[in-house]
Formats: C-alpha cells, sequence, structure tokens
DNA sequence: GTCTATAGTATGATAGAC
DNA sequence: GTCTATCATACTATAGAC
C-alpha cells in the first residue's frame, strides 16, 4: 500500500502543478516537492515527466468517458423509438464534465482545461487519443439528429464545442462553484451551442 | 539602420518560435540562433524575454484592430440610417485577421492563435489589454444589433467567438492556406457563429 | 551596438547505497 | 521502494572588452 500511495500522492501533486502551470511550466521538482516525496521516486514510478502527464490524464478521463456513454444510453433510451434530439445527446456529452469534475474535483476540471489546450504535438495526441473513443460513439448520435449537415462538417462543429468547453475549464475559479452558478454555465453552454449545431450548412462549398 | 535590422531580425526569430513551441517551450538561445545574433544581444534590445515576446505581439496587432475599426466604419456607412446587424459587425471584427495574417503571414497567424490561448496570467493580461481597445469600439455594435441580450451575455457570446478564433489560428497550417480554403473557414467559422449569437437568451436565470 | 565570457541557478535523469 | 549524491546540460541574465 506504501508503494500505491506514492503514486497517488505524486499523481495529486502533479495534477495540481500541471493545473496551475501547465506542463511546460511545472518542473519535477515542483511536483516532488508538493508531494512531499523524492525527486527520484518519480523516475521510479513513471519514468518521464511525460509519463506522469499520462498517468494524471487517464485518472480523469477513464471514468467521464464511461459517464458519457451511459448518459447516451439513456437519452436513447428516453427518446425511444426515435432517435434523441441534438440538444439530449449534446448533454450527454458535456453533463459528465460539469457533473463529475467541476462540482466534485474543480483542480481536475482546470487540468483538464489546461491539458487539452496545450499546443504541444505528442500532448495533443495524447488528447484526440482520448477523445477518439467518445467520438466515434457520439458521432453517429450527432449525424442522425443533425440530417442537414455531412460528417466533415458535424466533425468541425463538435471540435468548436470541444474547444469551448476545454477553454472554459482551463479558466474555471480555482475555488470551484455553487451548484447554481455552474447550472448556469453549462445552460449558457449549451444554449449557444445548440444553435450553432443546427445551422444550416454555410453558403461556401467544401474544398 | 544596423540596429533596426538586429530588432526586426529577433523579432521574426521570435515570432516564429513562440509560434511553433510557445512561450514557456522556447528558450532565448533558440531565438538568438535562428536571428543569428548574439544572446546578449536580446538583453541589449529587449532586456527580458517577456518584452520579446510583447515586441511581437505588438507589431501585429496594432495595424489588425485599425483595420477593425476601419471595417466597423465601413459596414455602418453601408447600412445607414439603420445600425449595422450583426453579421456585419462580426465580419468586421473577425475578417482582418483571416486577410491580414493568415493569407499574408501565416506565422503571424499561428503564433497570435498560441499566444492568445496561453493560460499564464500575465500573457493574458497583456493580450486582454490589447482587445480591450477593440471590444469597447465593438461592444456598442454588438449591443444594437442583439437587443434581446443583456451586456454581460453579450460580452460572455464574444469571448466564445474570440476563443474559436484563437484556436484556428493556433490550429493553422504551418505553411498557410490557399483563398478559397481560407475563404472557406472564415464563412464556416462566421455562419456557426451567427446563430449562436443571436440564440435567445438560455432559461436560467443571471446569477 | 555587438561581442566573449561567465556568473548563478535550474533542469531531467541516473547510479548506487540502504 | 526510497534515499543521497551527482552527472550533464540547459537556462536567463549580466559584466566588461571592443
Amino acid at each position: 500500500m506504501t508503494s500505491t500511495d506514492t503514486t497517488t500522492r505524486i499523481l495529486d501533486a502533479a495534477e495540481e502543478r500541471f493545473a496551475a502551470k501547465g506542463f511546460d511550466g511545472t518542473s519535477i521538482r515542483e511536483i516532488t516537492r508538493r508531494a512531499g516525496v523524492n525527486v527520484a521516486a518519480i523516475h521510479y514510478h513513471f519514468g518521464t515527466k511525460e509519463e506522469v502527464l499520462r498517468g494524471v490524464t487517464d485518472r480523469i478521463v477513464g471514468p467521464l468517458n464511461q459517464r458519457r456513454f451511459q448518459l447516451l444510453a439513456e437519452a436513447a433510451e428516453a427518446s425511444a423509438p426515435e432517435p434523441p434530439p441534438t440538444h439530449a445527446v449534446l448533454e450527454a456529452f458535456i453533463r459528465p464534465d460539469f457533473e463529475t469534475l467541476v462540482m466534485l474535483r474543480p483542480t481536475a476540471a482546470r487540468f483538464l482545461g489546461r491539458t487539452y489546450s496545450d499546443k504541444t504535438p505528442w500532448v495533443q495526441e495524447m488528447a484526440a487519443e482520448q477523445f477518439s473513443g467518445a467520438g466515434e460513439r457520439f458521432l453517429p448520435a450527432f449525424a442522425t439528429a443533425l440530417p442537414h449537415l455531412d460528417v466533415e462538417e458535424i466533425v468541425w462543429r463538435l471540435r468548436q464545442i470541444v474547444v469551448l468547453l476545454v477553454d472554459a475549464f482551463a479558466t474555471w475559479p480555482e475555488d470551484g462553484m455553487s451548484q447554481s452558478e455552474a447550472d448556469h454555465r453549462l445552460d449558457q453552454l449549451v444554449g449557444f451551442a445548440i444553435p450553432a449545431l443546427e445551422a444550416p450548412r454555410g453558403v461556401t462549398a467544401a474544398t
């Protein structure tokens, strides 16, 4: 159990430091200092600084995506035999972040926001890998709800929404938010995103 | 003229490095190496690495905002005596980035995207300062075009659009884009943003 | 204005005792 | 599994000759 505790303490400290100063802005020594462990411990348990980032991310994203799939299934059930409408699919996609991260673990939200908006190629690839699972399950649902758009356009529009979601988390207040404030933010985001998602195809033909 | 050339070479090199690897990811020596100048030169001309970032940013943003104001005035003239509609105001805001940066200087676009999406507090403050001038001029125009929304909501929605604009630049292809591709992207963004901007006020009351 | 040289410090990573 | 000690390297910044 001692080893597991050290791993967890490193992950907790890294999550907080990466959330506050980003990957490049955080040194391994800052993490070990905060975790109360030795510099060598982090290399023993993770090998490199990059693996620490992966560790923190995996710990957060796994449960999140599971919850997304659950809500999507519930939405499909609720609207059966009709397919779920856009707003139901979008809420299934977005809500887990708000309920899981924002209410319970604002630091995890800030970490995700900062990490997913990191422009370093290997970080973006990691983020893309983790989103791809959710994307593959949600894309057909959106395609059904938005029959006037081709897949390429839907993918682009969903990406815009993910960008906004990520930005919201990256700028989330350090000390979290009240339930009513968070609800307002979710409504505000959904209210903004739905008409944008459902907008008719633009004038320009695809290239 | 020699001194000015050095300054310009430093700014050019810094713009490219910051665009490619961000502020934290770029070292002063990388910049000087690329500029073909000495390490000490950068301190002589700028003092600190932060001042170099400010220098690069100022050089880009100043002309951009001027062009924005010009287009806003033209839009007001074109629709007189009616105030300009949402899409005209939005285009005046967004178009300068596309025509000036994206077509002529893709590196500057990537730099702006990466810098404005940087989460370091003093960088965000710098970006906010530079946007505030444009914000103050455009906000009344948007408020007139969107009478069903209060100012707080308009500010929030405009911020979302800026976030998308910044992301588009941060992920802009290194070697630029053809005119028709860029036009498509602009139309796509405007087509997405207009219905989102014009959407009715959400259900939740403001907190 | 531009250079060399270097101060002073921090970094990621590892070797080896316990 | 955890420690100390340290390697090898990078960094920002400055002092001082030219």
